[in-house]
DNA sequence: CGCTCATTTGCTCATATGAGCACCATCGCC
DNA sequence: GGCGATGGTGCTCATATGAGCAAATGAGCG
């Protein structure tokens, strides 16, 4: 296509999208036939100088959906917009939202829902509406007894989805992380404990988010763990975690020790999994997003844009 | 329409604009019929949640133009789109050439072009193909020997253009501003600067360009004027110059006896021209931009997205 | 200069889309 | 509960568009 082609297209395309004149029209305004008019406006098209966005925050990507099934190997991929968001509360909100949205789409519809908990989560808890499924029972994965007083806390996230799902949550009651091995080890055994993890590997479907490693990070802000402890991690060359265990960018745990003082289901259960679905988005977690999709965390991932390219061409 | 209505909408235009579904084989997948999803893509459109955006140094946005006619009585408006510009010089390179290919365009070719000179006006002359006239004679319309030594003088600009339009320049040989009422009667009364004004005024179109009324003024790094001087003005009420006279925001002669000693066509001659077309581009000028087209110093105005939406909404 | 081959052009025809209209469900009103 | 009004739905039909193909154009080469 030689320049003075290229030209044409364009003046073809401005009369096209922004004039609404038929291809017929347009061919007589710049004297050329009609047929010419869609092969111009074909090239112009196919040359990347139309751009089409969907503005509207439940808008989804489907293309870089199916590149993500395609390309990395997902079950199912849910990819948000992020033209026109404004804030990164936005974006987590349009990510939440199209978690919830695809939970409630979900079937067949789980018995028993595995979820973990956190900023994430929680946000999906308020995301769903009464009534989103009927009788799903959830119950937690991963320790989280939270040690500060806000909303939003891992019982609450537990008990909104199970409530607005018309069951019942079953809530593990431990710390996400002990102090000592021993510790860990007796809670496991306690019997109402080990019943709700048997309870946990049991589980129809999984849904948990991922943590960026960094001192962001809800562990942090939730007493588990110290700051000098994240950069520990960092330096180990832990990208984020996933139900409260660290990992590196190949998806393997960091800190061995630390992760045998985590409560919950470990990884490789969450591996086995039929369907895990992993909700992850915002600049901070291109690296762990990629590390969980990579080690086949998950089996569906709900994400953003952003986060989405970074995986297929980062 | 309600929630659902409006996201199916959304649903349909992903897989009608982003996986180049027919409306039909949508409606299959959503379990509609064609009709229905036709009737949401128009609402879709019609509620604002479709941008189709032309992506092309080239692009022009002829709504914008016809509201820029309508609107503002202008006989012409060329408006390139803001659409992928990363710098102010490449605002300013599309708006360059959007002036270039409107001159090239022009028909009846002008047999005598009146221009003035700067920054945009040599840009202009850049962005000119060799031979994009035959015989177009040029004449300086303000004074314009340039203190300086930097190419894209005033004297270039006048004689590029006209060199590439098969025709030859007439220089006004005069300082813009002079310091001294008397020099500058003494220099308008000389033959040769009468001769070359007159020649201006009787030019079949004009071409200049505006100045925003900051430090930033050709004039100021031109040493006919200095920072302090603009600043009067500004306090003046000034927004701007046109042909070297600076204005008020209504289009008014700011200050007087500085007017009086700027040697070149006067604003009243330039409104009372048939074709005036003026290149104003840039966050800077939105303000000169109104001025001037507010008094009708232009009948036609090429300028950038940003300016246009400045002058129809701001 | 004439030939070949590749590309572009203008066409026919099948398909996709939008306009206009009859019909039907839903709602307020009696 | 009957009844007209209102808005949405599915249709017919005219129009716009894209696929595929034959003719025309023109560049390259003997």
């Amino acid at each position: 296509m030689d320049e003075i082609d290229e030209l044409l297209s364009i003046r073809a395309a401005e009369l096209y999208y922004e004039e609404n004149k038929t291809q017929d029209e347009i061919g007589q305004a710049l004297r050329l036939t009609r047929w010419k008019v869609g092969r111009l406006l074909a090239q112009a098209k196919q040359r990347g100088f139309i751009r089409i966005e969907i503005l509207h925050p439940r808008a989804r990507r489907l293309p870089i959906e199916r590149r993500l099934r395609d390309e990395r190997g997902l079950a199912d991929a849910i990819v948000v917009s992020t033209a026109g968001v404004s804030s990164p509360e936005e974006l987590q909100a349009r990510t939440a939202q199209a978690a919830a949205d695809y939970l409630t789409a979900l079937r067949p519809v789980p018995r028993t829902l595995g979820v973990s908990w956190g900023r994430t989560l929680f946000e999906i808890s308020q995301h769903l509406r009464q009534g989103w499924a009927t009788g799903v029972n959830v119950v937690q994965i991963n320790g989280g007894v939270s040690l500060n007083r806000r909303p939003g806390t891992a019982a609450a996230t537990a008990v909104a989805i199970a409530q607005k799902g018309g069951g019942s949550a079953t809530l593990l009651p431990s710390p996400a992380i002990l102090e000592r091995l021993e510790t860990k080890e007796a809670i496991e055994s306690d019997r109402v404990v080990a019943g709700v993890i048997e309870l946990a590997r049991s589980a129809d479907a999984y849904l948990f988010s991922a943590g960026a490693a960094d001192h962001s990070s809800v562990h942090v802000e939730s007493g588990y763990l110290s700051a000098p402890d994240v950069d520990l991690l960092v330096q180990k060359g832990a990208v984020g975690d996933v139900v409260g265990r660290y990992i590196d960018s190949d998806g393997n745990i960091v800190d061995p020790a630390l992760d045998a003082r985590t409560v919950g289901l470990t990884l490789d259960e969450l591996r086995k999994a039929q369907l895990a679905i992993a909700v992850i988005s915002g600049p901070g977690k291109h690296a762990v997003a990629d590390a969980v999709v990579r080690s086949r965390l998950c089996s569906v991932l709900v994400t953003d844009e952003a986060t989405a390219l970074h995986l297929l061409d980062g």
